[in-house]
DNA sequence: CCAGAGTGGAACACGATTGTTCCAATACGG
DNA sequence: CCGTATTGGAACAATCGTGTTCCACTCTGG
């Protein structure tokens, strides 16, 4: 992107404003400017040096958010072990993400359709992973994909923001959320 | 309250004032009041007229959030049968409140700590439902009552905005969120 | 040491939202 | 039918977030 043009400097900056703007945007997507310029420990000047327009700013944590979830798509080896194995590995990594679940989910405004579109086929291979898990009797085949993307979502979030306002560890959670999940989506007994 | 003093006719404006806002607001909690306005389809001097500022108005729709939430309470009978089965029967009522869910739960500034505490114990009903759960075997023990709460949250918000997104049939949705939710909560086999 | 990159603060104009006032039009009850 | 209750619109000041400009300060590398 245009970070080519960045010195060292410059790239720390930029990086800080992106880190301070998804966690700030992420609890309030219609917060101040200047509440993010304090977040990153910069100067509303300099924010607005980085990123012209309020736009900008947007589009950038949105390419960034993009990214990160595809890195953990790819990560989760969907293709690999049963389906509900793989829905596993999927929320597994996704709860790293950690702030950008709040971006992603809690605004729903945030993913347009072209944008999740762009974000490269990771629908197709989380509805493959789960019609092999209807399948292979991993996934209950009373339950839709579109279902359970919107299930691992909410999950996700509830998750995060459960360990972030309780003040667990994260990994006591990632397990209560990872055994919640595996039940929801097994076929009845 | 003050509606003591309304006659019919501002009793009804105020109640079509309060299911705009709370639409409206549920949406996005700083969309601005000729928003509000138009959708009650009234004109933005008269909602200054019964609420004279904005938190004059967001205290008035938490009120009535918390007592749309109390009645559903009450309605679920959260004593009687298993506790999974009242864990499901909440479940059911709270997705009568529709609109509020995205209220309460997706603006997680709405309803402070207080205002829980005001809205009468329900969370003490609730974690005695799971603690007789635990005990009748209907509701796994390594999920604690706190853990239990969020989920169901989340489910019932995926669950809304699944349906009135994907435009699928309201008793449809429900069917798969008890089935999903029933699975969650299930001891291990 | 010095030039330039990088930064932060102050000040400004602009637009949007808020909250207020006043007045005319309409609906409703007695 | 008349008078009051209720409403909507227009116009206004005040506030807040945005985006811009300008200037002074602090680093850092040569």
């Amino acid at each position: 992107m245009v970070d080519t043009q960045d010195t060292a400097s410059r790239a720390r900056t930029r990086q800080a404003i992106i880190d301070a703007a998804i966690a700030v945007l992420g609890k309030n997507l219609s917060a101040p400017l200047s509440e993010v310029a304090t977040a990153a420990d910069v100067g509303r000047t300099t924010l607005h040096r980085y990123y012209p327009e309020r736009s900008d700013l947007i589009k950038a944590i949105k390419a960034e958010s993009v990214l990160r979830l595809s890195r953990a798509t790819e990560r989760a080896r969907l293709a690999e072990g049963t389906g509900a194995e793989a829905l596993c590995r999927l929320c597994e990594e996704y709860f790293e993400v950690g702030d950008v679940l709040s971006l992603v989910f809690s605004e729903s405004q945030f993913l347009s359709e072209d944008d999740w579109c762009q974000f490269g086929g990771a629908e197709d291979r989380f509805g493959a992973a789960v019609e092999r898990g209807h399948r292979d009797g991993s996934v209950d085949p009373d339950l839709p994909a579109s279902w359970l993307e919107n299930v691992l979502w909410s999950q996700l979030y509830a998750a995060w923001s459960y360990a972030t306002e309780h003040g667990v560890s994260r990994h006591h959670v990632l397990r209560l959320t990872i055994r919640t999940l595996a039940g929801a989506i097994a076929p009845r007994p």
